[in-house]
DNA sequence: GTCTATATCCAGATAGAC
DNA sequence: GTCTATCTGGATATAGAC
């Protein structure tokens, strides 16, 4: 099996970085040629499909690494409600210690081509449907009702979604410490009150 | 008093609707002067600081704009929990209307521009401080802790924006409607347990 | 004031030397 | 496979005719 070359993997990783902080018509092949320190020609070389296709690969990469970092840290916590808002407050502070520059790593790019390109929306989507099945799982395994907990993951990634919208205007991590409490209340509501 | 010509207004609301579906960077000015019916010479007579200052204009019109069509949702209906799901659901319905198009004006932008336009990110942080404030009193009317008013404002707003991000991914208006759900929800939880 | 033509630059993409 | 030079189009912005 062969194994990729490291020049690849540079490109591929500081386009996600650049897609993350820019968007994509906000991010030339040329600044991802300078941040991955690799020769323009090398872009088309290892992704012949250009943009659209570095994009696509590093949503669908991006996406589920930054799924499993999530379960990562809920799972780091006994209780449900705690855990939450440990993940929550991770986000603030990681958000908070990069500038304000590393959210999510597909939103922006998410809601540039929602309208305008159906390969990249569809990889889009897949990536949010993977991670509302990951919650879903991950809230089964602590609410009975199967429905209550797809909800709260839903709940879940919308409103840190939206948090981290409001907190990289602002630059001001609290919208993501209040997100965080907001999803612990709905977390011990589901708790107390089984269906 | 001089009265605005017509075609300002009218390239005014032609990027308005293009930086909402498209974002910044993915709107050019020679789409706006298409879609505006106005010649590209025009823009640069109405607005001479250019595409951003085209911008600003359009963050700070519609921004407001669309509060105020929010908080008519919510007014329309007594009950609290109730209003709160209407406002949701009408958001559901106009997107799916408009082809997964028209949600929120201003916050494909604010993702952009945060790490990139200082004139731009300020304008966005601006507007979203005046929706925080409004939802604020609208749910301060309605429970008596000012402070928990407050936090269910930030949770709307939140909650909605990722709900629009998921929604338009997945040309799906489910999303919106769980999210006026878990708002319901929320809004029931700080009814019933006056702090 | 309205509109056209153009200047200038940089994007994405490609060809081909090494 | 690596890298450079270049093509072509479209972007923002401007000049100036009408």
């Amino acid at each position: 099996m062969a194994e990729q070359p490291d020049t690849r993997r540079r490109i591929r990783e500081a386009a996600g970085a650049l897609f993350r902080r820019n968007g994509y018509p906000g991010t030339g092949l040329k600044a991802i040629a300078a941040a991955s320190d690799a020769p323009f020609g090398s872009i088309y070389h290892f992704f012949p499909g250009g943009k659209q296709q570095l994009a696509e690969e590093t949503i669908r990469t991006s996406g589920p690494e930054y799924m499993r970092m999530v379960l990562a840290l809920l799972d780091s916590v006994d209780d449900p409600v705690d855990a939450v808002e440990h993940a929550f407050g991770v986000a603030a502070a990681q958000l908070a210690a990069t500038g304000y520059a590393d959210a999510c790593p597909i939103a922006t790019i998410a809601l540039e081509v929602a309208s305008t390109n159906e390969v990249l929306r569809t990889a889009t989507a897949e990536v949010f449907d993977e991670w509302i099945a990951a919650g879903t799982e991950w809230f089964a395994r602590r609410v009975t009702d199967r429905a209550e907990a797809r909800s709260l993951a839903y709940s879940m990634i919308m409103i840190l979604e939206g948090a981290f919208v409001l907190a990289r205007a602002s630059r001001d991590p609290e919208p993501v410490h209040a997100a965080g409490r907001s999803m612990a209340a709905l977390t011990r509501r589901a708790l107390d009150r089984p269906d």
